[in-house]
DNA sequence: TATTGTTATACTCTATAACTATA
DNA sequence: TATAGTTATAGAGTATAACAATA
């Protein structure tokens, strides 16, 4: 345990940040299947974990234009991944869901993902391990913090 | 320290993967300057930690055919940020190496994300903090094994 | 009038196929 | 012949501007 007062915090951050830079150009490089573009697969795995979506908050979450995630959205409903409903109180809202084959898909991304993660996992020495082990509800408060970040 | 033999291991490495799943999410909607795409930034960012190396390699650890780093490096070069140079032994190879400018925008973009990546970090609690900060090496152990693997 | 979404158009990035130069 | 890279061409994905519908 650090003394918070100091500079170490910092550090300590912009040390992280670098680690999680290099592990997130590895991870980027994964084979996984579906054929989706980077910001499809973000977005369908955003509606299957936070359930369904404006459009136009779809559109802003993933930094992209309106007319960007409009086109988007029809190319996921093509493949039957998502699917436009209407809202219940503004006719002019597009609402987002994703679909059962759409589900499907993201669980299907998301093993083989973890597949090849636990590859790397297991080489780890076991004190790794543990530390990552041990981390993980750090990085789930940290997932949290920039999703509600994003939102505001 | 959990048993290793028991599947505690495996479970802990696919809860992980989500973890990192998220925190992805969050980190590549990270505003950066530059305007790079990102395998411009990623192949840019790469160049500047590993050194130079030839255009057909960058293209196998980028994931992209080889005419597409062919015109991402003349991309590159364009700006200023990298520059070909010829193989001593080889005419046929064309190396790849930053320049001083595409160095210092590597540096800018790192910057500003360390900063971002900084303010959540600062809100997390002591003992989340102390986590990360002791998962540091199994980050950069992961990152080396997936640079390793994409060499090979 | 302001907001939500779509359509029209142009640009960037990528892939496949065909080509050139060197080994 | 095989390998390294480039050029040619087409397609996917995105942005800005102009538009339609609803609040």
């Amino acid at each position: 345990m650090k003394n918070l007062e100091s500079v170490g915090a910092d550090v300590g951050s912009d040390e992280l940040a670098a680690g999680l830079e290099r592990l997130f150009a590895v991870w980027r490089r994964l084979a996984v299947p579906g054929g989706l573009s980077s910001t499809a697969a973000f977005t369908l795995a955003r509606l299957s974990r936070d359930g369904p979506g404006r459009l136009t908050e779809l559109a802003a979450h993933e930094n992209v234009s309106q007319p960007a995630m409009t086109q988007l959205v029809s190319r996921l409903e093509s493949r039957g991944l998502a699917e436009r409903f209407k809202d219940p109180v503004d006719a002019r809202v597009v609402n987002v869901r994703v679909t059962a084959a759409g589900e499907a898909l993201v669980a299907l991304r998301r093993a083989a993902r973890a597949r090849q993660f636990a590859e790397f996992y297991r080489a780890l020495p076991a004190g790794h391990q543990a530390a990552l082990a041990d981390a993980l509800p750090a990085v789930r408060q940290l997932a949290d913090l920039g999703s509600r970040r994003s939102r505001a």
